[in-house]
DNA sequence: CATGAATGAGACTTCATTCAT
DNA sequence: GATGAATGAAGTCTCATTCAT
């Protein structure tokens, strides 16, 4: 395990079970009316714990929100490294690229889907607490660019993707990922979005070839 | 003028030039610390007015959020009817596609960019406050797919684009140029992001050839 | 007037005709339960305002604190300088010594009674926030060493008095009227207490002459 | 042993040596930060105990402050009628007035100043809270009174003391002890206070013989 | 219309006290 | 007897909103 993991996992064995309860009731209640509209009271109730006992855990209100870039990391960060990774490198050889993808874009889709509470909370609040996003920034971000890079550049060396900037293919990977979960919870219909198997696989595409009519050579 | 503009024209019309003031100072605080740790005395400020003359013009301050969706759609909807189609239309014919798509690229970005502090207010609260997104829902998204669907469709009649859902070419590129803009303001190193015409030419190079290797006919 | 008494004029100008109702409600409300066992909520009624009304004229409810040092500088420093002082000196001439230090001794008692509420509070909480001292140790305190010292010295070059120490003779005289407002205070029967008359003058008695029968010479 | 003394002990014997660490530990605490702005927790810290335990010995944080007479009485009250008096008479014989006064002086002071916590505290907290010194108004000062009278009578029999109500005069002696100890806590400069010897000896010259010039005969 | 002093509901947070272990 | 996690009542302070001037 990498060193600068050392520190989250501390914090995870710190973390007793009572803290996780209510992370996660803090979790559900912020989500459902964002941070500075949710009461300490509301998350007490759903954690089943007195609000004073919110406070025997988290100092502040505030420390509870920046408490969420715990699970954050250790659902997000935690598996790209451990397994996720490895996975697709071990199931790369013998298969398509495209079965390849589509399977890492289910997985990603899959695990933001499921954490969409966690999600919708730091990425709305980050927006007037940047601190939130440090380890998304410092430490994440880098880890994924790495990946994402490696992975990348093999796949040129065997002549299946163009030669672009591994970095752009990343982020164009994931804002076509991203702008489909935001339409998906947004704006369904105006977008005409059909079941999810299909979005990816017409996404996967026009990710691969573009919506150009191919007449240029490379 | 559509039908659907009326009411927007009539609030607009009934804006005095102090409700600008006021809207436009909530749009700064709001989008600083957020509306829920904005205070209505620190709008009354950015103003030059007094606390009490804020509710002589919007009722509460929810009312001042969601009025927030009027400049919204003035500097967004009634552009995007009246001048920027006809002139993507207008100009469409002598030009290469590439140059029509990289100019509408960076008129959108420019548009966004210049408009980043209300963009940011509502795209935020709207987490927490759908109705901020109706009028979005239900008159922008249409009218975009619908001169999407348009602009796309003649270009494959014309050859020059694959023939692939237009509304889904649509999301692509808006998911490229959000991501690209995101990713701007919150991480642009980790990201490696280089200046702008750079970022927005490789976004569209990516968009219309993907990343593949161009080994396929379709 | 003194350069040293311009900030607490500002001061005093500054507070408007809330502030003292307010600040006095809270010397009431503190002398009877102590600082740290009121509520803002009973000064608020006692001084017939709401609660959150307090909070626009003080900022906390230790600023209601230290803001005692402004009635005890208004009542206590300024007629000092400005009155009691001119008062003593003009009215010596043709008086007997111990007729002039009687009048002081009951104008001090009277003084210090009359504001009683507010010197128990500032006495009492000084012990824990010593900074409601300050203005007495840096200003009120040298002033009345001062003042002590031109009168004793007269005194003595008068051959009045002994040649003490100015400032341990103001120190006792002070200490004695201290101790008996004191054991009024708190103990009248147990110090077998008699009318203020009768122990004022005997507390001059003994101050001027001591307890010791007189065989010795200087 | 007086009777009145019998509560005092049954209470002692009843303590336990971990009573007394708790109480001690109250002492410090409350004489740091007052009774109000402590906390039990910080007094728990402070004996070495956790907090429940401090409720296993003292039913209430009050009852730790009023159990502060115990100690007080214990060191202040006993001391008074076994030891100092009977030393008192015992070694004034062959001793001149003024070394016995100033042997009790220097006592006095040591003793408080070895007990300042303590006295700091009850003296404080009795503003508001007068039981703390119902101990001192029915136990001690009438004691003290009729030692105190008992010691002036005879002092007054062999000519050494004026006539002065004895009772006066001890009032007159605890002031300026008082007094002298007040202003070395809390303005030491202000007040020109020199080392200790020499401000005891000023006092008791100043006590026995009066500030006038002794131009008078009784 | 504009003002800003006053309001008071309600939020976060503290901390003495309890009690199961 | 000792512990310390849990409690919840209560306190200070904030701030959107009102309204008399």
């Amino acid at each position: 395990m990498s060193d600068e993991m050392r520190q989250f996992d501390q914090i995870e064995e710190e973390l007793t079970e009572k803290h996780w309860k209510i992370l996660e009731a803090a979790v559900k209640v912020f989500s459902e009316k964002g941070y500075g509209a949710s009461r300490t009271s509301e998350v007490a109730k759903e954690a089943g714990v007195s609000e004073g006992t919110i406070f025997n855990y988290f100092k502040t209100k505030k420390d509870l929100l920046t408490s969420m870039v715990i699970p954050l990391v250790v659902r997000f960060f935690r598996p790209l490294i451990l397994l996720s990774v490895e996975k697709i490198f071990r199931t790369r050889k013998d298969r398509e690229l495209e079965d390849v993808l589509l399977d890492v874009m289910r997985d990603r889709v899959k695990l933001v889907k499921s954490n969409l509470p966690l999600i919708k909370t730091v990425a709305t609040e980050a927006a007037y607490h940047p601190e939130l996003l440090d380890p998304i920034r410092e430490q994440m971000a880098p880890k994924l660019v790495e990946i994402a890079a490696k992975f990348f550049q093999e796949e040129v060396a065997k002549g299946t993707l163009r030669d672009v900037d591994p970095v752009l293919a990343l982020r164009a990977l994931m804002s076509l990922l991203g702008g489909y979960i935001l339409m998906r919870e947004v704006m369904p219909e105006a977008m005409r979005l059909q079941d999810e198997e299909t979005e990816l696989r017409r996404l996967l595409d026009l990710y691969l070839h573009g919506v150009a009519k191919q007449d240029r050579q490379e």
